[in-house]
DNA sequence: TAGTGGTCTAGACCACCAC
DNA sequence: TGGTGGTCTAGACCACTAA
């Protein structure tokens, strides 16, 4: 029951935040229908078309999807969504393909200092570090090390399989859904590593992508270093509009 | 008047399109306020509600500026909003600074065959070319060259002076309201021009972003190709939340 | 005080989906 | 056919701004 007339915030964002931390809780699950837009403006005490508003706006959030005649429905974590979302890699014709991914290695270690700043933890805290590589026909074209905070995703580091979408991961097996990304680009030359692991000269200048990914609730859940040919392909973004 | 009730698309989008069309066709100037919603609604026959809706999107896409208690005014440009919007540099520690511009040269010339498939015009089509140096603490990070179609900005290729922020001039002196953004980033060696201009070595790594800009009514209004130094600088994207 | 946008409600009707 | 979300209306009241 929501409904408190004393209220500095708007209602509907009142019962937003109410849906909002149900879904982060687990109360209600990914790809569960939500209780319909009556039923829930009961429950909080409040009209219809204020309930309609906060879902409506959870859903341009990309958190519930909205189906006419069906319900409404807790986003699950669509691949697709995430690559064109959080990593446009188009052909220098423009159209996109879905890189495929191996893993290199995969270890329990601390953190360290850059990484523990970026996640706010601390240095000695482990966390599991993730090498892997993208290939787009067969080649090479993206280097990265992802690493993960043990705290938030404990055993990562001890299993065997790790999937090509991680982020269904995060979300499938502990739960995390990531909504959000801070990316810092920059343009670097390829270190011996990373020159050995996309076939490239050692110097070849390379596309760096350093990546904070939050998850609903607001904490920084992965870090990840992504070092990319653009030789062939390109990063796209879309602003605006 | 609005109001065909054959309609298949909902009314509140139908007054946003002739609202937008307004805006485009200069019927409302930048700064101006709009009519009150009620006013609105009784021109086009329909209900306050479904012109707030309208307004409300136009306001999410920052076409317009709503203040309570004021009205509703047409956007005027602002450089921050672009420069963080459309160039979101920031230093090490993820400060921002507004970089200074300097203009290199600026001519009239052909497109060529680059930028014209970027505009979708002729190659032999008539453009203003223009090389700027962007500086932040007097040291140049940025080395960019900006292509606009003389068909939609005649006589800027004549023009002595060029503000440091461009899209300020298309706006106050074209009506060409830019509000979208494709840009497609990669990493080049530094080719002897961009490091004389940059004052790096020839070949060293730079971030490369070739940005296509679109109008309010959908034209591409500018190529841009932005070569940048970071080295010391990180080109920020925020995705989600 | 008058006028604006912001919130909230209540209810009608429509479009779509599943059964 | 019944239930869902989508659109649209009408009207009340609040919060803010300006004169």
């Amino acid at each position: 029951m929501i409904s408190e007339r004393l209220r500095q915030t708007p209602l509907y964002e009142q019962v937003r935040t109410e849906i909002l931390q149900r879904l982060v809780s687990g109360y209600w699950k990914p790809g569960e229908p939500l209780p319909n837009e009556f039923d829930l403006a009961a429950e909080f005490g409040v009209s219809q078309g204020t309930v309609r508003r906060a879902l409506g706006e959870m859903a341009a959030r990309n958190l519930v999807t909205r189906i006419q005649g069906r319900g409404t429905f807790v986003r699950e974590y669509d691949s697709r969504w995430a690559l064109f979302h959080f990593f446009h890699v188009v052909e220098a014709d423009g159209t996109r393909h879905e890189p495929k991914t191996e893993l290199i290695s995969h270890r329990l270690a601390p953190a360290g200092e850059r990484v523990a700043k970026a996640l706010g933890i601390g240095p000695e805290d482990r966390a599991t570090w993730m090498e892997r590589v993208r290939l787009l026909d067969g080649r090479p074209v993206i280097y990265e090390t992802v690493v993960v905070p043990d705290a938030i995703f404990p055993g990562l580091g001890l299993v065997n399989v790790i999937p090509s979408s991680i982020y269904v991961l995060y979300e499938q097996f502990y739960g995390v859904l990531v909504s959000t990304a801070e990316e810092d680009l920059s343009a670097l030359p390829a270190s011996a590593e990373a020159a050995r692991h996309l076939g490239i000269a050692e110097g070849t200048p390379v596309l760096a992508i350093e990546r904070i990914a939050g998850a609903l609730d607001g904490r920084r859940v992965e870090w990840r270093l992504s070092l990319c040919d653009t030789r062939e392909h390109r990063y796209r973004n879309h602003l605006g509009g």
